[in-house]
DNA sequence: CTAATTATGGTTTTTATTACTATAATTAGG
DNA sequence: CCTAATTATAGTAATAAAAACCATAATTAG
């Protein structure tokens, strides 16, 4: 096999040799709810060196003959039972020295993540608790200290969700099936900041597009006049998924 | 070592073992001919196995104490003498059975690619050919079958510059660093297709802005009255930088 | 019963986009 | 050297979208 003893010659060549790697999959996933206004990362605390007892993003290491996204799949099944599930790779975090299990100066295995970004419904999203128990959806503003280098990949995560409201529907992701358009725009507002147009003009711009549909069901949250539950028709999205700014 | 001995213990426990990874960067590098009005891709052809003799996009794979990013910016130094650069990474492809260096259903070594994306300048380019000669500019429209997925790989990449062709500056990274509105048009027409504003009000509106730079030196390109060449201004840009769609 | 609260359905004003027209400065060709 | 073709530039008018603002409806709190 030619390739293999052309890799097997590169190593007695000049160049330094190649590395080896073991290729971790963390998934960066949020949800937000509703009732309190607050976007979620979901953390888990690590059973295992290094950083034992530190909180994390869900991770694991890819098996033979398993792809990325499977990898992706399997450790979000492992934490979370979810009805609806929406997940794209984020980033690819490679750079030497990310993980202290790379003994430094060595040829030892190098350790890569590839992160991966999901949403999913807070009130449809059960966490599996296993028995030590280190779960949690924790509010953005209150994340610890995390292992490796996932603040960094949250911080990307993060990045994403808000560049992705603002021109696809991944709102629909988080928010409950029906919803009311308070919700929505409270969503918007949480994670966006207060920067953009007022409630009025974001209702009525997003009513014209004719994506939403009123259910005619009411509900009375606390005070107020009840509000119409909506729900997202993806069919008469359509013609607007490659147009820029939608939402905005 | 506690993080090792868990590894090791993992690979007996009911699971299957870890895969064990080298991993590859491939770049996707784009220019544009402005004179004739092509959009190019740099392929290179390969001088091993496997795909000996078929065009590829340039990579590498990474070495001990190299960053990804590294690796990206050292196969293109060997293949570019470029006085500009933009790179980003692009997507990371993992999938078993992407490299035929993978013995199918055994437990040897997996081949990850994470690519990247990058732009040069054409007249400032220059390519570097290896004694071997395998080095070219493809127009888009002919380009060849790939080795690998690179054919895959180089979509997502023409996918990743139109979309940042629409809200990012990156349309300078392949002009010329003086351009005349004209060029900056064609490359637009050339990349999207024709469906966006007609070129009088793409002028006015760009102008307006204020980031394009009136050198006042005009260029006759054939017949037709002289057109002004332009400079881009990133600091008068800089407050567009986060706010969507100023090009479209 | 009244005030406070939230949802809804507008209108008006301002700004941006689109379609279109006119003119300027050059080359190509007789 | 003159005229037509060609390309660049500068604008205006019509249209559409965005932003600011306002009035009213339907509920709860007290």
């Amino acid at each position: 096999m030619p390739g293999r003893a052309q890799r097997k010659a590169t190593k007695s060549l000049s160049h330094p040799p190649l590395a080896d790697f073991k290729v971790g999959v963390d998934n960066v996933i949020f949800s937000v709810d509703t009732d309190q206004n607050r976007l979620l990362v979901l953390l888990v605390m690590r059973q295992e060196e290094p950083f034992f007892g530190q909180w994390s993003l869900p991770g694991t290491l890819v098996r033979h003959g398993e792809s990325l996204e499977d990898a992706a799949y399997r450790i979000l099944a492992e934490k979370i039972r979810a009805r609806n599930l929406y997940l794209e790779q984020l980033y690819t975090f490679g750079g030497p020295d990310r993980d202290p299990r790379e003994a430094p100066d060595s040829y030892g295995d190098r350790y890569l993540s590839v992160s991966y970004f999901a949403l999913v419904r807070y009130a449809e999203a059960e966490l599996i608790a296993d028995r030590v128990s280190g779960i949690a959806w924790y509010s953005l503003e209150q994340v610890p200290d995390l292992a490796f280098d996932h603040k960094q990949i949250l911080e990307y995560g993060h990045r994403r969700l808000r560049n992705k409201l603002e021109y696809s529907p991944v709102a629909f992701e988080v928010l409950p099936e029906l919803f009311t358009l308070s919700d929505l725009y409270q969503l918007y507002t949480t994670v966006l900041g207060e920067n953009f147009s007022d409630y009025s003009n974001f209702r009525s711009r997003l009513l014209k597009l004719g994506f939403l549909e009123d259910t005619g069901v009411k509900v009375s949250r606390g005070a107020g006049r009840p509000a119409s539950l909506y729900r997202f028709d993806a069919e008469a999205f359509a013609p607007y998924k490659d147009k820029p700014m939608v939402f905005i």
